[in-house]
RNA sequence: GGCGGCAUAGCCAAGCGGUAAGGCACGGGUCUGCAACACCCUUACCACCGGUUCGAUUCCGGUUGCCGCCUCCA
């Protein structure tokens, strides 16, 4: 069985064959570091560690890396307005970008490249295609000659014709070409900048991609990935620069994820309705904004709102309140048995149909319901009196491997630290014996304030946090 | 103008040639001292009109309605 994914490039699905058999190069690109990431930038972010976690679990030693863009307009923009130097900004948001998406789950790369460690690699790959007269140098921006790359729209399917007329594209007094973009942009008065055979001036947007991941994985890598904005211009120039400089494929996968509306309204600035990672995790669990996302098809847009949000919780918590119930059974009762071999083979079953899902493109959606499914076996096996303990742990090996995969991953089994409650629970326990079900019921109200809620079952009393 | 996407139950969302997974919410039942957890049951003319096919939600054409991209927005 193999991974079939599909490739904006050739518009199909394809079977997912690496260069390095067993390797994966992939490349995320990362986000503009000038304020906290709002949660359409965290969509990619959570998406692709997902696709990364499903690699790996595949068995695939994965080479993910994700960069920064830590010098731009924006950045600039935003430090003169904070009266705070670039780095320093950057720096502060990079530290925030880890604490936020830390808290979604996602794993770091293992490289977390910045255009500004990388300036002499950018002056020696603009060099290059100057050389190749793939670029011209003008009045100290650099620009690269779009018409000269043959292939370029093979991405984003446009024809170079087409462009011409397109809205909103600006001629430039300083381009040969409407359709040429930028490499080097020279230094205004009092930018930030660095030196290099064309002046003063900073790499444009989309070189730093094409630098850094040639640097780090190589010409050919095998999936490049982010946003669905990102197809044009972004990668679309990737593509033309290092395609030009090397003579080969520069990626052989490009997934693009959907965008996030609000309310059904596009998010943008200028709505200002967008929604911060570092403000909405205050309100919701982490990881319920993670479940929620990966609950429709990376490629789909998804639409965020207080309701929709709130449903994806408590279906992520009848997960969460199968798994615990597993656990609490293995704790109190588990039985050695021969009945074991009909429920072993429904969980292998379960796992069998989450990779399928998986293997689809990465469908998500169809993996949380192999999930639920799995959930309501276990729920279904715990109604027997008596419960095997290899079969429980199957489940909560089933349940711990495949939402590892989804990264939400179950919280440690907690022991209940206070003797207060512990008293209270022994006592209510001898209420009910002694059918003193007004104390009972009391304890029980006086332990649900407490967040501690009670659950009877035929094998003791079992606790959870509200 | 060009390229593309989407329209499936009250809501969300898979499926993409053999008359519809899953979740949330609602209702009915079972379990329980009562609850909770849970289990079972119930709920769909797949936007509209044509065509292809033995057969279409799934393919093709058209219509309507949303949405994205077309040089620096994830």
């Amino acid at each position: 069985m193999t991974i079939q994914l599909y490739n904006t490039l050739t518009r199909k699905k394809e079977e997912f064959v690496p260069v390095t058999e067993g390797e994966v190069k992939m490349y995320v690109c990362g986000p503009t570091v000038y304020n906290y990431i709002h949660i359409g930038n965290a969509r990619p972010v959570i998406v692709f560690d997902t696709v990364r976690r499903y690699l790996e679990y595949r068995g695939y030693n994965v080479k993910f890396v994700s960069n920064f863009t830590d010098v731009d307009d924006k950045i600039i923009k935003a430090a003169n307005e904070l009266g705070e130097e670039v780095p320093e900004l950057t720096e502060r948001f990079i530290q925030a970008y880890f604490e936020d998406v830390g808290a979604l789950g996602c794993k770091k790369a293992d490289m977390h490249p910045r255009v500004t460690d990388h300036i002499q690699d950018v002056i020696d790959f603009i060099s290059l295609l100057v050389e190749k007269e793939y670029a011209y140098e003008s009045d100290g921006d650099v620009y690269f000659r779009t018409r000269k790359f043959d292939g370029y729209g093979k991405l984003s399917h446009q024809s170079i014709d087409e462009l011409k007329v397109g809205a909103r594209i600006q001629a430039s007094e300083r381009k040969q070409d409407a359709l040429d973009f930028v490499l080097w942009k020279a230094a205004k008065e009092g930018e930030i900048s660095w030196s290099s055979p064309w002046g003063e001036g900073r790499p444009g947007w989309h070189i730093e991609c094409s630098v850094m991941a040639r640097q780090l994985l190589g010409d050919t890598i095998d999936i490049h990935a982010g946003g669905q904005d990102l197809t044009f211009p972004h990668h679309e120039n990737e593509i033309a620069q290092s395609e030009a400089l090397t003579g080969k494929t520069f990626a052989r996968y490009w997934m693009h994820n959907g965008y996030i509306n609000i309310d059904n309204e596009k998010m943008s600035k200028s709505l200002g309705n967008f929604v911060l990672v570092h403000d909405i995790i205050q309100q919701i669990d982490p990881q319920v904004l993670r479940f929620f996302m990966l609950s429709v098809h990376y490629s789909s847009p998804v639409n965020f709102s207080q309701d929709l949000v709130e449903s994806a919780a408590n279906g992520l918590d009848r997960i969460r309140t199968a798994y615990q119930n597993v656990e609490h059974r293995l704790a109190v009762s588990a039985d050695n048995g021969d009945q074991h071999d009909i429920w072993l083979h429904k969980i292998q079953q379960q796992q069998t149909a989450f990779e399928e899902a998986m293997d689809d493109d990465f469908n998500t959606a169809n993996g949380i319901a192999v999930i639920f499914e799995l959930a309501r076996l276990a729920n279904v096996y715990l109604l027997e009196k008596n419960t095997e303990k290899v079969v429980l742990e199957a489940f909560l090996n089933t349940f711990n491997q495949l939402m590892s995969v989804l990264g939400l991953p179950f919280k440690e089994k907690e022991e209940l630290q206070d003797e207060a409650i512990d008293r209270l629970i022994e006592e209510r326990l001898e209420a009910r014996k002694n059918r003193d079900f007004a104390r009972a019921d009391a304890i029980r109200d006086e332990l649900k304030e407490q967040g501690i809620l009670l659950e009877d079952t035929a094998q003791g009393v079992r606790w959870k946090r509200s």
